[in-house]
DNA sequence: GCTCAAATCAAACATTTGTTTTATACTGTT
DNA sequence: AACAGTATAAAACAAATGTTTGATTTGAGC
């Protein structure tokens, strides 16, 4: 308790590389990996501190405790996440059909880069199943925005506002597929054994994904006129089926 | 160690309901929920204990040891679902199209009971995130049946055997966006508040899934003459895109 | 060289948690 | 009624784990 106001300061201030990383950045680095790996309650802080060749106390003393080193870690890798996404900047321009291809192809291949889900989307996937207060802090800054992005997308697609339950349904199908080659690798490793996730395999699932998607939503947009005035106000009522 | 060879006997053998419930069947009972809720390291066999107003002893005692109960749960579970499915009969005579929305729409509601995950479901997803000796169970008994008949199904409708890749990518989408309202729940939550999972929402929600799978399986049979002769045998090789 | 604060370290602490032990109550059988 | 096997109970044990403590080292500034 004492120390949530010490605020060690970054000791890399002159000697630029006297000893290879300072304690805390190699904590911080080897602890996000450890977390994603087995997720917050599994990592123990000493696994980490010894695979940062660190003093046990290292965690307390540089973050307060335990949960203070995950949060950091979170925060860390939904930054990682926004510049990446600013980074892997699309061209918006473009037909929304190209761009979706895209998005989703990006998408894919940062979740499965080397064979093994990107280590942040293994922290995701480890929080839905166990939440942690910093959940909340991923969704808000990762999650909600690349959604708005789909929604936006799909929306101009279908010609329904980004808020229509349609284009909801629809993004959300989209981004299930994904997260689908994430978060259910044990089950397809199960049930195609075969599938190995290499660039050229991972450009063939973004492919058929698109393919998949777009399908639907080009026939939708062919149907608009017709399906439009009462697709888009029926937000509740059930839907008239078969 | 012991305890492998003990077997102790059902003591429920003559008198009916003399006390509401052995212990042994009650602490399967509760255990479910329990693992269901936090996963089988997160659950402690105290917290079960006392919720199935038994001694801490008892688990040891007539499991052996945590894990023993952690499998007899799932077990337990994989049976359940095997009898669900085989008492969910579905038509197979109907037309393909149709039983792959019936199939969609029993899923997302099983999986879907009372607003909440499918107890059953809820343990899937804590195994996918973190493994244990059970997930092996899992997959064999509930996973592979389930996805054989998805691809059949599927298969059948566009044309191609259920080994071939397009068929088993298909079935990934369909299965993926079901499994996205299991695992991907807050999530969903985040990004969609007003989603409401009452039944006649599911019943909204699993018709668009069956619309958005069926208008790309359905749009890929019309082309199979020209897609099949290539499709089929294509097993590796880049896709011609665009 | 001295000083002081930051950083590191070894050891111990307190709590949780799965498991074991030992004793006692219950139940059907002889 | 006595016995035997099963089940339950209370307590203690051992290992794991997050955290704290107190001493020691390090490095910059005077």
């Amino acid at each position: 308790m004492i120390h949530s106001s010490i605020k060690p300061k970054v000791s890399k201030n002159k000697r630029g590389a006297t000893s290879a990383e300072p304690t805390r950045d190699k904590l911080l680095d080897v602890a996000g990996r450890i977390f994603a790996n087995r997720g917050y309650r599994a990592a123990t802080v000493r696994e980490i501190c010894v695979a940062a060749k660190a003093n046990v106390a290292a965690v307390n003393y540089h973050f307060g405790d335990k949960l203070g080193l995950y949060t950091e870690v979170v925060h860390h890798s939904a930054r990682a996440a926004e510049l990446e996404a600013i980074q892997h900047a699309l061209d918006w321009s473009a037909p929304p059909e190209e761009v979706l291809r895209a998005v989703i192809r990006t998408r894919l291949h940062s979740v499965c880069r080397g064979g093994r889900p990107d280590w942040h989307f293994q922290i995701l996937a480890h929080e839905l199943a166990q939440p942690t207060p910093a959940l909340r802090h991923l969704i808000t800054k990762v999650g909600q925005p690349l959604f708005q992005r789909l929604l936006d997308l799909i929306g101009k697609m279908i010609g329904l506002p980004p808020e229509d339950d349609k284009t909801r349904l629809c993004a959300i199908s989209v981004m299930g597929q994904i997260l689908t080659y994430v978060f259910a690798r044990p089950l397809l490793a199960g049930m195609w054994p075969e599938l190995k996730m290499d660039p050229e395999q991972v450009d063939r699932i973004a492919d058929h994904i698109a393919d998949f998607s777009l399908s639907y939503i080009q026939s939708f947009r062919s149907t608009d006129s017709a399906e439009r005035m009462n697709g888009s106000a029926r937000t509740v009522g059930p839907r008239t089926r078969k």
